[in-house]
DNA sequence: CGCATTTTTGATCAAGTTCAATATCAGTGG
DNA sequence: CCACTGATATTGAACTTGATCAAAAATGCG
């Protein structure tokens, strides 16, 4: 049951029962994946679209001389490029950061799922709108943002996105992340990252331990991390397309 | 005539004479902008797709503290974003940095162009991957890359783009961009932007003037630049979908 | 408890920034 | 054709952010 995708998708709209059951059909191929195997390596074929369904990915580029850059995390109910069987070869990996669970949507599903439900469809084209916003979000980051700033802004980022998938506990939420994966997604050394935080810690904007973040004050938080969350496009545009149906599942 | 576009997706897969001619008839409104005017706004309610027939813009976004972030280059042949109108706002804005001549495509057009013409579907869904390869490729440079190799991988890429719709003459092609462009694309101080431009001139790499590019040496400078072009998908990789047309045009 | 991984600390170093001045260039109008 | 003007490019010097290297401390887990 891909439910953490059908609840991202429904804060764009609201999705009838028929079709929260075709997303449910699709997503029918599971397989699992042990902490730090790649799902999917530079150069391979890619025939199917990754759906996570539970524990946390990356996307990642090995450069020849070691340097690596996390491109962008995984969280459950994302999906992995709609469309990317249309590539030969992966121009980059997919690595899984926990033990991860997917569901493999094959080519001829999705196809169907988008011709079958264009409610559907149109809520997908919105995840991927989303997706290569937070992508665009991460070269202002890295281009222009401080450490400080940097490191806050991935924090708000993945806090709100969690929150609209119902991961979040209050004002914490799991991110199962090591100080040297926080330095390869942020362009910054280990040892920064770690002066970084210790900074964010002093300023009481968050506490990061045990593989989870708490904000106590997520305001403050956005504002000393210039971060603004238009760019999640979280507040249900595609109302206008609501599924009408009488609440009775 | 969209041709840079139909050029453009044609790396992809052969058109039909019928495909083409859908296209043109979907760009049919034109507008021109000035050097320098924004083509839409942060904030704005995007209504339809843009497609740049001629000239170059940017997306970008503008901190509050004047710091700014270029987040990506449209060539002729680019559309900003497929679908985009389906998000209630724009979380970046566009600007021309020459004159530009562009089409709007509408909702409707494109929507009926997806659905009458599959094969286009396909090519626009191909153009769509590309375009986020980019993004995500400009993430690596942003988080990895020293200034040379920073510098040097986006005129890699610009002259490959450029190549691949028959922009490049021999080893050279246009480049309008200024040096504090350059800078706010690659998240540097325009000073340090002119010192990396003299090294790489030095090295005998690059030769930038008068708003052209020459490589003379474009293994060395992909070399230099740790540049490989297989995100750019230009391998004619939807060849089995191909138009298979008399060559009667 | 013991081992591997992760976090933390200190000291030194380098890449790139900032500020401010000067030089060059492309248009424009006379 | 030249002088003027604003934009763009170039230079120098001091400074800052973050990197690197190496070691120690803490944590997690079987």
């Amino acid at each position: 049951m891909p439910h953490h995708l059908i609840r991202k998708l429904e804060q764009f709209t609201k999705l009838s029962r028929d079709d929260r059951q075709a997303l449910e059909n699709a997503a029918v191929k599971r397989r699992t994946f042990a902490e730090h195997s790649d799902i999917i390596q530079e150069g391979d074929s890619p025939s199917h679209v990754n759906l996570i369904l539970e524990g946390w990915a990356c996307r990642y580029k090995q450069l020849d001389d070691g340097r690596r850059q996390i491109i962008s995390f995984f969280v459950p109910g994302d999906l992995c490029d709609t469309h990317v069987y249309l590539l030969r070869e992966m121009d980059h990996s997919i690595a899984a950061l926990t033990p991860v669970r997917l569901a493999e949507i094959p080519r001829a599903a999705l196809d169907q799922l988008t011709e079958e439900h264009p409610r559907v469809m149109k809520a997908l084209w919105w995840d991927t709108l989303v997706s290569v916003a937070i992508q665009r979000e991460w070269t202002v980051n890295l281009g222009q943002r401080t450490a400080i700033e940097r490191l806050g802004h991935l924090f708000c980022e993945l806090f709100v996105r969690l929150r609209g998938i119902g991961l979040t506990d209050g004002d914490s939420c799991p991110l199962p992340l090591t100080q040297v994966e926080l330095a390869d997604a942020m362009g910054l050394s280990n040892v920064h990252i770690n002066r970084t935080l210790q900074e964010l810690r002093r300023a009481g904007l968050v506490v990061f331990k045990g593989k989870r973040l708490t904000i106590p004050d997520l305001a403050a938080l956005q504002k000393a991390s210039l971060f603004n969350p238009n760019y999640l496009h979280l507040d249900h545009e595609g109302r206008h397309l609501d599924a009408n149906e009488p609440v009775a599942d």
